[in-house]
DNA sequence: TTTCCATGAGAAT
DNA sequence: TTCTCCTGGAAAT
C-alpha cells in the first residue's frame, strides 16, 4: 500500500544493494519466468523512482561497464551543471543520476528496464548480509552501511529508517536465527507470491502482488515518465520554483475538485490516499473545491506542505504526517491514530483543531477525509 | 472458515 | 461509474 515516499525509500535501498552487481533472477512464482530468464546474470546498471513508478536498468555483463562509463560522464555533466558534485551528492534518495529522466539512457539498445508499480498491495521485500559493509558501489548515490538490528524474520524494509548516511535495516535479519557465522550469507527462502526475485551473493529482494511488472524499451520508460506530473520527491523538487509552478498552473486550470486532481498521478506524482487527506488539511482546503476557484497562494502553499509532508515520509520510512507542535500527549485513548495523522481513518472523531466531527465520504472510489470546518 | 479491506490505476460500461 | 487485476492480514462468522 504504498505511496510515493515509499517508491523512491524502495529504489535507494535497491540500487544500494544492487546497483553494479550481476544478479541472478527469478520467478519463484512463476508468472514473470520467461521475462526474468530475459535479466538473469545482468548487471544492474540504474535505478529510477517517479511517483508510484520504479525502473531497473540491466545490462549483459558484457556491456554494463560501459554503460555505467557513459552513464558516469552524463552525471559529470549534470554535477557541472549545479556547479558542484556535493551539490549532486546532496540530492534526495531517489536512485540514480536524475539526469537520466530527461534525456534517453545511453547504449539504449543494450538495455532492458524493469517497470514495476506496486498498486494497491504490492511490496519489496529485501534481505542482506548483515556483515556487508561496503555495500557495491552505486551510481550517484550516497554509499551506505548495513547495520542490522534485532527483530524478527521477513519484516518489510518499509519500516527501514535512514540516520545520516547510514541505512538502519529494522527488523530485517532474525535474532537468532542459524546462519552460519563464518560462512556464506543465504538468501531466506521466498514468502507469499513472489513474482520476481533478484539476488546477488549479499542480497536479495522480492516483489509481491505487483500491479505492474514489466520488462520495457528506454523509449518505453520514457514515454510513461511523460505523463507523469510533479513529483515531489524528484531531486530538489520542493526547492523547484519552476515545479511548483507548474503544479499551481496544473491545478488551476481544472474545475474538478482538487482532493481528484492531486491524486491524479500526471500532475502530482507519488501522492496517495493518506497524503491527499492530510495535505488538504493542513493547507485548510476543502476537497471539494474546484481547482480553478483556488488562488495561487492556496495551491503553492498546498505544493510546499505535500512536499514537507512526503519528505519526511521518506526520511522517517512512514507516513507519519503530525507535527510535533500537534502531537498530542498522551495519545488520547482508542484514537491511536491520533498520534499519526489529522484526519486520515478519523472519521467520526473530532477534529485536533476544531473539535468537528471529521467526515468520511467516497472520491474517486478511494475513502476521503476531511473536516468541514476547517477545510474551505 | 469466510469475508472484508487496503497508502492504485487502467479498461470497460 | 463500475469492473478488474494483483495479495495477505485482520475481522467477522
Amino acid at each position: 500500500m504504498p505511496e510515493g515516499d515509499a517508491i523512491h525509500r524502495i529504489a535507494h535501498t535497491f540500487s544500494s544493494l544492487f546497483e553494479g552487481t550481476q544478479v541472478q533472477a527469478s520467478s519463484p512464482q512463476g508468472r514473470f519466468a520467461s521475462s526474468a530468464q530475459l535479466i538473469d546474470g545482468h548487471v544492474v546498471v540504474a535505478v529510477r523512482a517517479v511517483g508510484k513508478h520504479m525502473f531497473v536498468a540491466f545490462a549483459a555483463p558484457g556491456l554494463a561497464t560501459s554503460v555505467i562509463e557513459q552513464a558516469r560522464e552524463i552525471e559529470a555533466e549534470y554535477a557541472a551543471r549545479l556547479n558542484s558534485a556535493e551539490a549532486v551528492a546532496a540530492l534526495p534518495f531517489t536512485g540514480s543520476s536524475p539526469v537520466w529522466g530527461e534525456r534517453a539512457f545511453p547504449s539504449e539498445e543494450s538495455l532492458q528496464w524493469l517497470h514495476i508499480h506496486l498498486g494497491l498491495y504490492g511490496s519489496w521485500r529485501f534481505d542482506a548480509d548483515e556483515r556487508t559493509q561496503d555495500v557495491p558501489a552505486s551510481i550517484g548515490a550516497p554509499r551506505t552501511n548495513w547495520v542490522a538490528t534485532k527483530g524478527h524474520r521477513h519484516a518489510a524494509l518499509k519500516w527501514a529508517s535512514y540516520s545520516e548516511d547510514s541505512l538502519y535495516i529494522e527488523d530485517n535479519l532474525a535474532a537468532g536465527e542459524a546462519r552460519d557465522i563464518a560462512g556464506q550469507w543465504q538468501a531466506p527462502e521466498p514468502v507469499g507470491q513472489v513474482r520476481l526475485r533478484i539476488l546477488s551473493d549479499v542480497a536479495v529482494a522480492d516483489v509481491t502482488g505487483p500491479n505492474r511488472c514489466e520488462l520495457i524499451s528506454d523509449e518505453q520508460r520514457l514515454v510513461t515518465e511523460s505523463k507523469l506530473g510533479c513529483d515531489p520527491l524528484q531531486p530538489g523538487a520542493s526547492q523547484d520554483p519552476a515545479m511548483r509552478k507548474r503544479f499551481i498552473e496544473l491545478v488551476r486550470a481544472r474545475k474538478r475538485p482538487v482532493g481528484e486532481l492531486i491524486m491524479d498521478q500526471s500532475i502530482a506524482a507519488g501522492v496517495g490516499n493518506i497524503y491527499r487527506a492530510e495535505a488538504l488539511f493542513l493547507a485548510g482546503i476543502s476537497p471539494m473545491r474546484a481547482g480553478n476557484r483556488l488562488s495561487k497562494a492556496r495551491v503553492g502553499q498546498l505544493w510546499d506542505i505535500i512536499c514537507e509532508l512526503m519528505t519526511r515520509g521518506l526520511e522517517i520510512g512512514r507516513i507519519d504526517t503530525i507535527r510535533p507542535e500537534d502531537q498530542p500527549d498522551p495519545i488520547p485513548e482508542g484514537d491511536e491514530e491520533l498520534g499519526r495523522w489529522y484526519i486520515y481513518h478519523r472519521s467520526g472523531r473530532p477534529c485536533i483543531k476544531c473539535g468537528t466531527m471529521i467526515s468520511e465520504k467516497l472520491m474517486q472510489n478511494r475513502r476521503l477525509f476531511w473536516c468541514s470546518n476547517c477545510q474551505n
